[in-house]
DNA sequence: ATTGAGACCTGTCGGC
DNA sequence: TGCCGACAGGTCTCAA
């Protein structure tokens, strides 16, 4: 699930639960997600108030009383619920529920993870942006430091295909497969065509990256807005997984299509997007 | 130095 | 119904 706006999504959605209170206890139900959690992780944990939740590109950052900052990542499957204080154990928990954050509040925020590509780690806030998952990041996507001239200086002398840059971490971070999609067919652009094509020789923005840059705040904002949004209405894709139906572009007589860049799949109209 | 392929896991879905 | 392969919204590592 999660790309840049579903991780937004489940920050707000742990906030209230999460920000000025303490963490009672922390039930690890297994050794590992993607890597083995850090030694003595839950009593770490245990009595740290959570001063703030705030997200790095799909990282969830986690301030804590005692000097460290818990760092999760969703991988591709992992969610969280607030559950009623109880609801998580006894007879009530799901498979796959991997981490239980008791909270003095009551609450129980319960991290579920079926694949098990998530992650979790604990850092001296101090060195927090000398750890590895975040030190090699790029601009956030909605920030002002994000704009054609960063886009197209990190494109600049790509050869990869544009799709391609569009999920490298460093160029732009927190972009996804399905979001990389949609602002390409946004911006009318081929996934195919080679990223440096976007910018001039000497590294300055073609109109190309104007668009791009436009189309990659467009589509994240409309997520956001979408999934916190009471009226959510479920896939409102362009593209994505869209194969061998209408461009939805006006008037744009294409069939969306569907092509494997770097074993993940992207959907493209060969009609709009050059 | 870049770039692509494979690996990590489990669940689901379509076809036979 | 049941089995099997393909595929899933992410990232890391390794080899060319």
């Amino acid at each position: 699930m999660p790309e840049l706006p579903e991780v937004e999504a489940v920050r707000r959605q742990l906030e209230p639960a999460m920000v000025g209170t303490r963490i009672t206890r922390v039930e690890l139900r297994r050794p590992d997600l993607r890597a083995p959690f850090p030694r003595r992780f839950a009593q770490r944990l245990a009595g740290a108030t959570t001063t703030q939740l705030s997200r790095r590109a799909k990282y969830l950052l986690a301030t804590l009383s005692s000097g460290e900052t818990l760092l999760m990542h969703l991988g591709m499957s992992g969610s969280f619920r607030v559950a009623e204080a109880g609801d998580s154990s006894n007879d009530n928990r799901n498979p796959h529920d991997h981490v239980v954050f008791h909270l003095a509040s009551g609450w129980d925020a319960v991290f579920n993870d079926p694949r098990r590509f998530g992650f979790m780690d604990l850092v001296r806030t101090t060195r927090l942006d000398r750890h590895p998952a975040l030190e090699g990041l790029g601009p956030e996507p909605l920030s002002a430091a994000f704009d054609a001239d960063a886009l197209a200086r990190a494109c600049a002398g790509k050869r990869t295909p544009l799709k391609s840059a569009l999920l490298d971490q460093q160029v732009v971070a927190g972009l996804g497969n399905i979001y990389a999609v949609e602002a390409l067919h946004i911006a009318g652009l081929s996934p195919h065509r080679q990223a440096s094509t976007i910018a001039t020789p000497a590294g300055a923005p073609r109109d190309s990256a104007h668009r791009l840059t436009a189309a990659i705040k467009q589509v994240l904002a409309e997520a956001i807005d979408r999934q916190t949004s009471a009226s959510y209405r479920a896939e409102r894709f362009r593209v994505y997984d869209r194969e061998s139906e209408r461009c939805r572009r006006p008037r744009c007589p294409g069939v969306i299509r569907r092509r494997t860049q770097a074993g993940r799949s992207t959907f493209y109209c060969p009609v709009c997007q050059k």
